[in-house]
DNA sequence: TGAAAGGTTGGTAACGGTAACATCATTTCG
DNA sequence: CGAAATGATGTTACCGTTACCAACCTTTCA
């Protein structure tokens, strides 16, 4: 049971007269700062306890003028490849004393804006945000905020001041050399038409300057709205194939309209991956016991999420170029011919 | 290009020098509060602007006691239930001037605990946290905090202010219905051991309470710890049918694991929905696009959120007795025969 | 024409903590 | 045994903003 609470608030101030030492004390002791005894300690955290007070992380952080928040910045949760990020980020910030707190763009510049400036405004200690890809405004507020500043996700461009990421360019162009090596030539492309999503971008350029180094383009492209689905991986698959029956390998620009482009073929009665091969992107293992396993690129989320906490948390120097790269990796999967 | 930056951080002070009026005006510029005539609006605008300055909530926040962060703790972000909530509750905050901050606590109480005295120390002006159950400290924390506390997910227990979800006993009942009046009589339940998800264990309590009442208890269950993929519904579907062959129906505890046990069985080619029958939870339209639709129970997530943030915000009145209760909605899809 | 009313601006005191330094008691050690 | 070091606590001055009230300047209208 908790004693009864009058309207007004507890402050440090009832916690000192509960327990009969001064308000500075209290302060030492809740934040295990200082040398306080053994005692005086023990006798604070009782009366805390009792009182249940909680103390005031807005005058404290304007006291100390440290906040232990770390903005994060992405586009979208809808998908599952932000909340893996998260997930690294949370888990290397979790002995830290630091704590992220996420701010959701929807693939919108000017939303983008409105998040960092109403995160900045909470003074955190770091930023982390997806892309290198900003606004003036926005890169006029992290140009000199003072803070690490680390972009995620992409390197292929001008960091602010630190990137983690994958080279979409090189992903794209990696899974072309290999859809080469395994002989196919007539390929399709099928991907979400987003002018903010960059990173699909970038990887659909380094697919394509790729085969052209061999000489090939993309025979056929489909281009649809909206979040990713299963549903829509089929809707689009059947179109290209509708529209051009000959091709022979289809990439998709990420793994949920692949496998939905999958399950299509296999109804169909295509010979996968014989007669037709399918690729994806990110290395969901969400879809791990589809009747095939989709071939991909493993786009290294929670290895971003980490290594940009580490950073921002002082675990990890900032490296010289502000550059960490790390590899997309081509997981084979069963929808590609082997070498 | 912005100007040049000392070291020294940007305060309101700079802006009142900067345009030649007090800091009180400034402050009442850029909060759009009080008479300010257009001519010194103007002034302060383009001060702000030009200096890059950005208000410090941290300061506003201790002197005016309002902060307009809505705590959100949920039990975790990696399947797609939590995030299709937070998006109903920030798609009906985003009008309101309140902005979510999201807690995670891996369905761990201890960490719940934690997570919420560390937002509560940022004192927000509302709290939605998912289901009522909660540790001792937590109830002493949010029992006289003074700000609205919406549970949300669940209501069959007691509200610490406000509940906003679904019966899941119901759910559980109503699939049971569902599927003694399709005909199912040997039916078999596979689902994820956490004794910290109560909605599962309420669900299944509902769904054998019913089944008794028609005098067939479960012919079958299945457990499995971690998370849902396909690949563990395969794996648990082959192993219960494997134990108990006879069985005639598959009651999943979510659509994740529901899919992987229903593409297992049509590969395996059993004859579905005629010999054996499917059904999920959750209603997760990500998978809409598998070989066959899988029957399941909309939890009405989005709903949930929407509905948890109009409380909060003050569009909407907490209910008499506190509890808003949203019905669940049986999807039939096509892993049940038709009635 | 002068008082009232309203619009516009500024001064001052909080808001609830923490940094930095001061103070006093106790221990350490040459 | 006295000086210096160390431990334990308190005092004071902010941190950057907003609430509140006072002051001033117009305009309105009897």
């Amino acid at each position: 049971m908790t004693t009864k609470r009058t309207s007004r608030p507890l402050t440090l101030r009832d916690v000192s007269e509960a327990s009969g030492v001064s308000e500075m004390t209290v302060s030492r002791v809740l934040r295990n700062r200082g040398d306080v005894s053994a005692a005086t300690r023990e006798k604070v955290l009782t009366a805390a306890r009792t009182l249940g007070y909680v103390p005031n992380k807005i005058a404290g952080g304007l006291a100390s003028q440290r906040v232990n928040l770390v903005a994060v910045i992405i586009p979208s949760l809808s998908n599952m490849v932000f909340p893996e990020v998260l997930g690294g980020i949370s888990a290397e910030l979790d002995d830290t004393g630091l704590q992220p707190v996420v701010g959701v763009t929807n693939y919108s510049p000017s939303r983008e804006d409105a998040v960092l400036y109403d995160m900045l405004s909470w003074r955190p200690s770091g930023v982390i945000l997806a892309g290198l890809e900003h606004s003036l405004p926005a890169r006029a507020m992290l140009d000199n905020v003072g803070l690490p500043v680390v972009e995620i996700m992409d390197i292929d461009g001008d960091a602010i001041d630190t990137a983690v990421g994958i080279s979409h360019r090189r992903a794209g162009a990696e899974m072309a050399a290999e859809i080469l090596a395994a002989g196919y030539r007539r390929i399709g492309f099928i991907g979400t038409h987003m002018p903010e999503d960059h990173r699909a971008r970038k990887r659909l350029a380094g697919f394509e300057e790729h085969l052209a180094q061999a000489g090939i383009t993309l025979a056929a492209r489909e281009y649809y709205q909206g979040g990713s689905s299963l549903q829509k991986g089929r809707e689009l698959t059947e179109r290209i194939l509708a529209r051009e029956p000959e091709l022979d390998f289809l990439y998709f620009s990420n793994d949920m309209i692949g496998a939905g482009g999958l399950l299509w073929c296999l109804e169909k009665g295509y010979d996968i991956p014989g007669k037709l091969g399918l690729a994806g992107f990110n290395g969901v293992d969400l879809l791990d016991g589809l009747p095939m396993r989709l071939t991909t690129t493993d786009a290294r989320r929670v290895d971003i999420g980490r290594r940009a906490a580490r950073i921002v948390a002082g675990k990890e120097p900032r490296p010289e170029n502000g550059i960490v790269a790390l590899s997309p990796t081509f997981l084979p999967g069963d929808t590609i011919r082997k070498g």
